[in-house]
DNA sequence: AAATCCTCCAACCGCCGAACC
DNA sequence: AGGTTCGGCGGTTGGAGGATT
């Protein structure tokens, strides 16, 4: 289409963002919401431009993303995710409250994928390199079936993606408004009038979980909000969150569990007829493959790596307990995986 | 202590599809 | 119908900081 970059423009800049341009950003969100991302850097007094502010609101300054370190819980999500999808880091990102699709990819690219390469799976195909144990008809059928399945989810997880992406602007503006005492920008309004019916469950997937991660306790968002270059904490720059009126940014208790309830109703009734049919076929591709990839994972377990499968290494290696307490652990960590994938829909919190 | 290598991740780039005119 | 704008996505890069030599 020969659309010029954004950031070609003459002024604007580029490169990590300063504590200040954060200060600015946040509070002109705060007090506007995004609306147009290609207008706000001039009202925001940014020299930025719109993909910029948005990147950064997105992977970074929004209040409900968590950092640090991701749990095993989460690491087998996007193995399992990603077997499922491949690279659809957003499609990810949405069964995974607080992690947005840049933090997954890099994750992914920087950790997952070698400690799949090291164990001999193709990170790509999730299969064995070898293609020993895939000769078997009943094993590729199943890889034929895992492939049917997986377009099938993409193209329900794209649609639901979509769906989370809308109700999130929903709750930001429920809770914008919830905060401030006039009434929400138009562009908010006009999102959450659309959204009231048709997305509550699924923001309710994120957001009570967070509740429960943070036993009861609603987060405000912000605690963990550090940056290597551009740091908002209070003690470090003076920016100082809670005299910017960040806890209630993102909402009271009330507004959350609120939303909670709604979405658990409907998050239970959310596909119940097409989740079934999926559990009978994860079941079987699960049972054809199974013997096979453990036994693939686990054979390498001299390899140094496994030891970051499921835990740090502690150093701890070549006496036999030490090896079969290794080996009991990768094994416990890749079937926990693999019952992960094969799980029916209806214990899933995924499905 | 200095140089080099490696890892990580924030940010950028280019492309695509939807919406709009 | 065709062109343009915009938001979003995935791939890639560059620099900071840690590890190693």
């Amino acid at each position: 289409m020969g659309r010029s970059p954004c950031c070609d423009k003459v002024g604007l800049k580029k490169g990590p963002w300063t504590p200040e341009e954060d200060q600015k950003l946040l509070a002109y969100i705060e007090e506007h919401g995004h609306g147009s991302w290609r207008a706000l850097p001039v009202k925001a007094g940014l020299q930025r431009c719109g993909k910029s502010c948005r990147l950064r609101w997105t992977n970074y300054l929004r209040p409900d993303i968590k950092r640090g370190k991701f749990s095993m819980q989460e690491e087998q999500t996007i193995i399992q995710l990603h077997a499922l999808l491949g690279n659809r880091w957003s499609a990810i990102a949405t069964h995974l409250p607080k992690r947005t699709d840049n933090e997954i990819k890099n994750y992914w690219n920087t950790h997952l994928k070698k400690r799949l390469a090291k164990l001999g799976i193709d990170p790509i195909t999730h299969k064995p390199k070898s293609d020993a144990l895939l000769s078997t008809d009943a094993q590729s059928k199943s890889a034929a079936n895992l492939s049917h399945m997986a377009q099938w989810e993409s193209a329900r997880l794209e649609a639901e993606a979509r769906l989370v992406r809308e109700s999130k602007l929903r709750s930001h503006s429920h809770l914008f408004q919830h905060r401030l005492t006039r009434p929400p920008t138009a562009a908010f309004a006009s999102s959450a009038g659309q959204l009231v019916n048709k997305t509550a469950w699924n923001t309710t997937a994120g957001w009570s979980k967070s509740s429960e991660v943070n036993n009861g306790v609603v987060n405000n968002g912000f605690g963990d909000l550090e940056s290597p270059k551009s740091t908002l904490t209070s003690s470090e720059n003076g920016v100082g969150l809670s005299s910017m009126g960040m806890p209630d940014f993102v909402g009271t208790a009330s507004a959350s569990s609120e939303i909670k309830q709604e979405g658990e109703q409907e998050w239970k009734g959310f596909g119940s007829s097409t989740n079934l049919a999926m559990e009978n076929e994860f079941n079987d591709i699960g049972y054809a493959m199974e013997d096979g990839f453990i036994n693939l994972l686990l054979n390498d377990s001299t390899d140094p790596s496994l030891s970051d499968s499921g835990k740090e290494s502690d150093g701890n290696s070549g006496d036999g307990t030490a090896s079969d307490d290794h080996y009991e652990d990768n094994k416990n960590y890749w079937n926990s995986v693999l019952d992960l994938v094969n799980s029916s829909p209806s214990d899933s919190p995924m499905f």
